[in-house]
DNA sequence: GTCCCTGCAAACAATTTGCAACCCT
DNA sequence: AGGGTTGCAAATTGTTTGCAGGGAC
């Protein structure tokens, strides 16, 4: 895993303790980018039988919480958990299927929006979700989100 | 409730039954948008005290998808109502405090952002979700979401 | 009277929390 | 050795589902 280095460094950075389950989960997301919690771990088991649920919850949080992963929620389902965390790209998801592709911003800076002005609120960020059908559900309503 | 007639007039065009709860539900929502089902049943309670949790999220489903109401999932919280179904506006959260506020759409169409092309994907609508810090939460970040 | 809708209870899914044992440093 | 992390279990929150009685039409 040529990638196990820098998640090491990055962990390091963060003074955060570098354990196996940590780094599986971030080869996992990293390979698989827009998995929920409960896929990391069918995933990361797979390696490490003995890694429960509840600590994937605990990785991704922690992560989560030092820049190391990027978490959104879409509608209506579990939270996806990212490895981009450098940009401010948005998502696009399929309401048939539940297939999520990452957008990238046209404009490259965050918020790439106009940023709303007298809303006697400062503006961080803005989160995009893009709904519609990808082309394989297209002609097949019938299927059930993946 | 001056709005009660046109509530009964739309439920009636989507051959839905006036009932007290529906109607309760709907003018809730309209005095106080951006509540969560929760928040929708303590509103309610107070005319009609017999009324459950459950109603209150069967009526919002069954509203919803008769685009009575509109239902949207802010980061990181529970869902959601309000009544603007006619219109393509987003919304701003404040991070601290959890505050919701509408955000006019600048272009007025949906979806209001360049839809992203070549994605393998036919994009219907998107949604738009700021980030940021309210007036009243800038210089108290210790305050908890309301 | 008919059938949709509500009330009630139970199940379900996603996520968080508390604590002792473990292992990274 | 010491304390951050993990494993395990249980609790919590948000939401959906199944069924019998009741109200809208």
């Amino acid at each position: 895993m040529t990638t196990a280095n820098t998640w090491t460094e990055l962990l390091r950075e963060r003074r955060l303790r570098v354990t196996r389950q940590r780094l599986a989960v971030l080869d996992a997301i990293a390979e698989h980018p827009h998995l929920s919690a409960e896929a990391v771990h069918a995933a990361v088991v797979r390696r490490l039988p003995e890694i429960t649920v509840q600590s994937v919850y605990t990785v991704l949080h922690d992560l989560t919480a030092n820049q190391l992963l990027r978490r959104f929620d879409p509608p209506g389902s579990a939270a996806r958990y990212e490895a981009r965390t450098d940009d401010n790209h948005h998502h696009a998801m399929c309401t048939v299927c539940g297939r999520i592709e990452d957008v990238d911003c046209a404009r490259g800076e965050a918020p790439c929006l106009q940023a709303p002005t007298g809303l006697g609120m400062e503006i961080e960020a803005a989160d995009v979700v893009f709904r519609g059908v990808c082309r394989t559900c297209v002609g097949d309503r019938s299927r059930q989100p993946a």
